[in-house]
DNA sequence: AATGAATGAGAGTTCATTCAT
DNA sequence: TATGAATGAACTCTCATTCAT
């Protein structure tokens, strides 16, 4: 299930396998983990429960893992960078900013959709590893601040734009992700995008 | 701390004293819970630690409480009742919806500055205590709902608003809270409410 | 449904009361830790419990016991003296030795029938308060031996009979008023008691 | 000491050990689980002190049991068998039926002189273990009552003979070997066991 | 005599981590 | 590299008993 391996070992913690067998059963665990953890979150998981759906031993999970922290921290590593892997190629697609953002937020709720646990594990981190957390949505943040400062550029959008719009975004993205994508899935994403898309073009005000 | 001990009892697992006496070691017990939770996370506080902080014996804590998870859900239902008490006010004096939803977020990020704990208490909810997490965000988006209601009904605002633009809102506010509010403290309040003000007024769209 | 708290009293560790109302709660206290211990075990009973089901303040307990072990002593007391003036008249009236061990099982088969719970509290007892049970026990088995000696001094029963068969007497009772009289009570006391009252009479051998 | 772990094992909540290690530990700490539970009963017994006695770690007797409910029906199923494993082989040798319920008494006797903890264990699973209890007796009288079914058929006893007869004799048994085996151990094994075979006999009435 | 809050020792149990094989 | 037993600190919760009112 782990897509980046090194994205995650560089967060640390992570002892590199030298053989094949051993990246079996490192990926192995990894995947066992983000189920354990999606499923039950990251205090009521045992490493013993992520070995046992893993099929290993208790111990082997020491030879690849420093700590039951640092295969949470893995994981976040991971988890972010496939979301961003997962959104990214969706916005290249897209005419304009304005564009982009309803791509970002469709890709983003088909993503969560389809992947529930991927929220919870990277929402867990605040209480768990606060600095992946950080890590994760300040990246997220630069990356949407960028698209934004594009468009700008590109006079689609309005010139006094910045940090904080981006932060907005963010947070309107996630909360939809939330309530549309892992709580109630029964409303067509095309529709929650195309509301929220018109509230960042236009806002909210009527128009005289 | 507590300001509403019968919201909290509400949420169950309270058991109500039945003397003065009583009344204050409760009142203690919750203060005191508040602020190890608030520092060191659900997983991290220990009910011995709440007693000793409260300054009771460690046995008082199950005359007032079924378990550690019980005092929590207490919390969450309060915390959640002065975030509603302490922002409401601020918009009864607004003038119009947009000003309304400004001043929501004015108070929400200063309460959020001077109780950080807040924060951290409500949002572990989802991992600790998901039904309280859920009540506290679906009535706050209900409420915001409303009010946008009330815009769309005096002419302010458009007219196809609904629910989905209140959950963005809400993301909006939240994020803009944890950035603001108890990340980064350094920026003015106002010019974080003026900026996303403008973006729900008008959307970042350049206009012709 | 104590008939004998001075018995109980007796025992040890209870404080007399000296008003009406007193007499009452005592009165209370003990039916309510009657139906606990029988219920519940000693273990599983809680002071608590007992004063709730008596309807007393938990603090009213220590106004007439020293201590939980204290009433369940003088519960035992009052049960042992129960059993003894119920089997008692029953034997009375029988006109011979085997008559009267016949008339003994019959009344304490219906005894144990009627009052389960006191089954448990004596033979509980052999753990809790080994002292109670002893005496329980040691006296019943007395006054058998004194039955048989009347039989044997009437020329009812062979010469040579003593506390030996008082206590194999006493085993086959207990034992057939556990499987008939507690745990399956099917079958009419009348065939028990005729079934093992011929056993007594003339043993299991077969006759030329 | 104990002998039949499998036996032990079926009664639930035991983990099987995989390595000699393993079995060795298991062993130690049902060892040491008999002796405790012997000397103080199943409440006053702790799992600390059930390590400490077996030289382990606390953690460790989660590695083998359950709980220590677990622990104590073991124990019980394990005794159970080994009650029965002494008393049978003794009977074999019995040239009739009266003869191998003699048997039975002595060997029983002797048995409960030597282990007086076995004793405790059982009896007190009445109020720990309700379902190993019955189990036992249950057990043991349907021995009792196939033995004496075989010397009906032998012609030994009399051909009315059943169930009840086999709770009498049980009963007989263990309150003879409370009070001469566990109780007062001054009387030959041989005296108790000469008086109660008369008993069953013959009964106690006088012979014209 | 009655009340109910307060106390704290003590219990069972979990589980991340280490270690020997 | 894999295994699974061993470890013990730490935790939540119970409850008999005491105390202040």
């Amino acid at each position: 299930m782990a897509t980046s391996i090194e994205e995650a070992a560089k967060a640390g913690g992570i002892k590199a396998p030298r053989t094949n067998r051993g990246q079996r059963t490192l990926r192995k665990l990894l995947d066992a983990a983000a189920l354990e953890f999606g499923e039950q979150g990251f205090h009521d998981t045992s490493v013993s429960g992520i070995t046992r759906r893993a099929g290993t031993a208790l111990g082997s999970f020491y030879t690849y893992f420093d700590s039951k922290d640092a295969i949470f921290r893995a994981l976040v590593a991971d988890m972010s960078g496939r979301v961003r892997d997962h959104v990214g190629p969706a916005i290249q697609a897209a005419p304009d900013a304005l564009a982009a953002e309803g791509a970002a937020l469709t890709a983003f709720l088909a993503f969560a959709r389809a992947h529930q646990e991927i929220y919870r594990i990277i929402d867990e981190a605040e209480f768990v590893d606060p600095a992946s957390f950080r890590a994760h949505y300040e990246s997220t943040a630069r990356r949407i601040a960028e698209r934004l400062r594009k468009g700008v550029a590109d006079g689609a959008l309005r010139s006094d734009i910045g940090e904080i719009e981006a932060w907005a975004l963010m947070g309107m993205n996630v909360f939809l992700g939330l309530r549309y994508g892992v709580w109630d899935v029964s409303a067509p994403v095309s529709d929650i995008a195309q509301t929220a898309n018109r509230l960042i073009a236009e806002g909210l005000a009527k128009r005289p």
